[in-house]
DNA sequence: TTGAAAGCGCTAACAA
DNA sequence: TTGTTAGCGCTTTCAA
């Protein structure tokens, strides 16, 4: 090293020369204000510590300067990032942003009538738990990181003061690594019995109190179930909601045709064929939304009339159903809400480390809409 | 201070003990595998270069320990962070999320017939931008900050290497001091002329698109258009798309109604049923989708059909489009590969800060759907 | 109230 | 090929 090497020492001089273009760091602010750098830290951190004659020449320095304190240099002193981590499960069909294809002054024209290229109703929901979780965030004066779930996690574990992970998108294993090292937090999975802090969504409760309403206010009782696949969760925990609404009700649960779909809107449109085909139920319970849009278009197709000949009710709260023909009635999930627990659930992780797992459940809400009758 | 301070001298001796709890550093995996930092940052960052049997070593002490960089660190030796911002516009009702409500085991029970609890269709729109730009920054090795609009977004200056920041979110005043610090890049900003990078799409050549193929194909000359807001930048550039396709076929623009909405549902379903008791045209052109499903509402409620008696139109390609009954005929944003183009430009932006302001317009795409019948 | 200086965990010369 | 060491920009004792 020979001469005129900017070491830290030298910063702190008045003479110092700042490197033109690079972002301007306390040492500049410094020199400007005429006063050390713990100063100027004093009074960006605690303002009330210096006295106001030097609190103002700081600030005029800052603005002068354009300063923006170098968050990963605080997060380093602090030793916290002050940014909190959400992991979203990834879809299949993530490669399409990468065809830039810029304009080239065509537009393509696609006939979608049948609606061969759907978009599914999922987006909306992990929009809604980011929203959530990124205001939340914000209230606590850090940042939300997010990410798509390759399996590893690992990645944004060094970034971040804790991590929110949506069940499925770990394996066991990587969260278990990643729980070793920084707080985690498993979003909407009612199986997380392990020792992890965890928040989900009252899905029996919801089922259960939908089904009670059209079994005890609409009095039906000739009920068909449109599942889920058979090895959802999801589908598991509202199943027993159903469940337990008939028990209340004394329907014999046997009574209840169960089909399986997969949550998707064209098999549910099958399923609900073979079903109405068959025998057409007075009402038609979905496991979720999609279906229960496959459900109207089956119906429709078979010539029958919602709600008048068949009641249908679906699971989710998304927009389609709320715009479909008629209108769908559902449960709706706390989506906000549960991405505002998450990060809360992880500063209560960090405020205690030691504390026993915490696992919160949601409260959902049912939504009458047109496909159910008003009450009678 | 004393004595056993870990002072970062000591740490590199092969005695020094690890604080237990902290997440281990290259200190601790340098004293694991007998060998020194340097050692452990280059069998991490450059494996080459060092012998297989060191690299065996330190790759064994890592896992061992559970061993995961911290960004900070990294960023602040590095200086970058290897993560990229993107501002999304907040919307107004942003609170809920902090009524955390647990569950009491009661289920609220809404009744939203006449859809009192609206879900708007941007989200879905920001979702897909989003997960577009994680990918992208993945693909670069790079973690994706969210922010939502704050006005100042200069929060989150600080924490990253570029900033994406949709229309709208922040003034310009705020835009120009976080440009002058961390390059930017401006999303859906069609009025972007200003020194700063841009991504926008072309609304313009969709919706002229879309009209040339209910003009030209179909045949139809008798329009109406159900507008944005005035003062909607969205709404003028698809408006002179709209000029544009008239003017190519010869048709006389002042032939063509024009009523303002306000981009919503409700309102659209208003103007839709004003302009129909009016005269009903052959065809309706509505700004965006939302809209269009206002002015399905409206047309069903005056008894005529979709497309029959009037073709309608939408703009955006939302979910609940496809959803509606009929399905609307739309222009489809090309969401994810905004999102992806925009951490694109970021990249080629660090990559050359002095190159001239590049401004990239993405080309749409029509969907044709039932609500336009087929092309005769 | 202010300044000096150590140290947060890592990278990258430079030396060996 | 490996080790030593000087920072990266900030916070925070400790002294003055």
């Amino acid at each position: 090293m020979t001469t005129a090497s900017p070491g830290r020492r030298e910063r702190g001089t008045t003479m110092a020369k700042r490197k033109v273009g690079a972002a301007p760091t306390v040492y500049d602010v410094a020199d400007a204000a005429a006063v050390s750098i713990a100063t100027v830290s004093r009074a960006v951190r605690n303002p009330e510590s210096v006295t106001p004659a030097t609190r103002e020449r700081v600030e005029q320095a800052i603005h002068e300067l354009g300063y923006v304190p170098s968050a990963p240099a605080r997060a380093l002193a602090d030793r916290r990032t002050g940014a909190y981590g959400l992991l979203l499960p990834g879809f299949d069909d993530l490669e399409d942003a990468a065809a830039p294809a810029p304009s080239d002054g065509s537009v393509r024209i696609t006939d979608d009538r049948g609606n061969r290229s759907p978009i599914g109703g999922a987006p909306l929901y992990y929009d809604e738990v980011l929203r959530g979780a990124e205001v939340e965030a914000w209230r606590h004066g850090a940042a939300l990181l997010v990410a798509v779930g390759r399996g590893q996690g690992h990645d944004i574990a060094g970034r971040v003061d804790g991590l929110a992970v949506f069940a499925r998108t770990m394996t066991d294993d990587a969260i278990a690594r990643v729980a070793g090292r920084t707080p985690v937090v498993l979003l909407a999975d009612e199986q997380a019995a392990r020792g992890i802090d965890s928040v989900s969504v009252d899905n029996a409760r919801g089922m259960r109190a939908l089904v009670e309403h059209v079994v005890g206010e609409l009095g039906i009782r000739d009920l068909a179930y449109l599942a889920g696949p058979k090895d959802s969760p999801d589908d598991a925990v509202r199943r027993t909601g159903l469940g337990q609404a008939l028990a209340a009700h004394k329907v014999d649960s046997r009574s209840v045709r169960v089909r399986h779909g997969d949550f998707g809107r064209a098999r549910a449109a099958q399923v609900a064929a073979e079903l109405i085909a068959e025998r057409a139920p007075r009402a038609l319970v979905c496991a979720n939304d999609q279906s229960a849009l496959g459900a109207l278009d089956a119906i429709r197709a078979a010539g029958l009339r919602v709600p008048d000949d068949i009641v249908v009710t679906g699971f989710d709260g998304i927009e389609a159903g709320a715009y479909a023909t008629p209108p769908i009635t559902t449960v709706r999930q706390p989506m906000r809400a549960l991405g505002g627990a998450a990060i809360r659930a992880l500063e209560a992780r960090i405020a205690d480390p030691t504390a026993a797992p915490q696992h919160l459940t949601l409260p959902v809400e049912v939504l009458l809409r047109e496909s159910c009758p008003p009450a009678l």
